[in-house]
DNA sequence: CTATTGACGGGGT
DNA sequence: CACCCCGCCAATA
């Protein structure tokens, strides 16, 4: 991945608050790279970087945590609890409410 | 060059 | 909800 991509990329999942969440799709639009969500998810899994980040708070389109079964997803929805954050029964976040940036959540 | 592969997103049935 | 299909795009084979 470019370096600029990378960059960019850890620069808007940084910039997600603790107690909101964002979307792959948002993070790639919000660092400049719209239609790149995959790209999002890949850096998130396999850069090294992408552990000092709060990357539990990135999930996919709809407030769905990404990969449900695994262990990673298990790992997420606990650590979107401690950060305060709300999963409705089927582990699913409300982006209406928890969204970040505002301005790309609102009806 | 084509084919495949994703922590993705959206639409249709 | 379950599937199925397509668009997306960089990396890889």
């Amino acid at each position: 991945m470019s370096p600029d991509f990378e960059r960019a990329v850890i620069a808007a999942v940084r910039a997600i608050p603790a107690g909101r969440v964002s979307t792959y799709g948002t993070v790639a639009a919000v660092a400049g790279y719209p239609r790149h969500a995959r790209h999002v998810g890949a850096l998130l899994a396999h850069a090294d970087a992408a552990l000092a980040l709060p990357w539990f708070r990135v999930l996919g389109s709809g407030g769905r945590i990404a990969r449900p079964g695994t262990a990673g997803a298990d790992q997420q929805r606990i650590l979107l609890e401690h950060d305060g954050i709300e999963l409705d029964s089927k582990g699913r976040v409300d982006v209406w409410r928890y969204g970040w940036p505002p301005s790309c959540f609102m009806r």
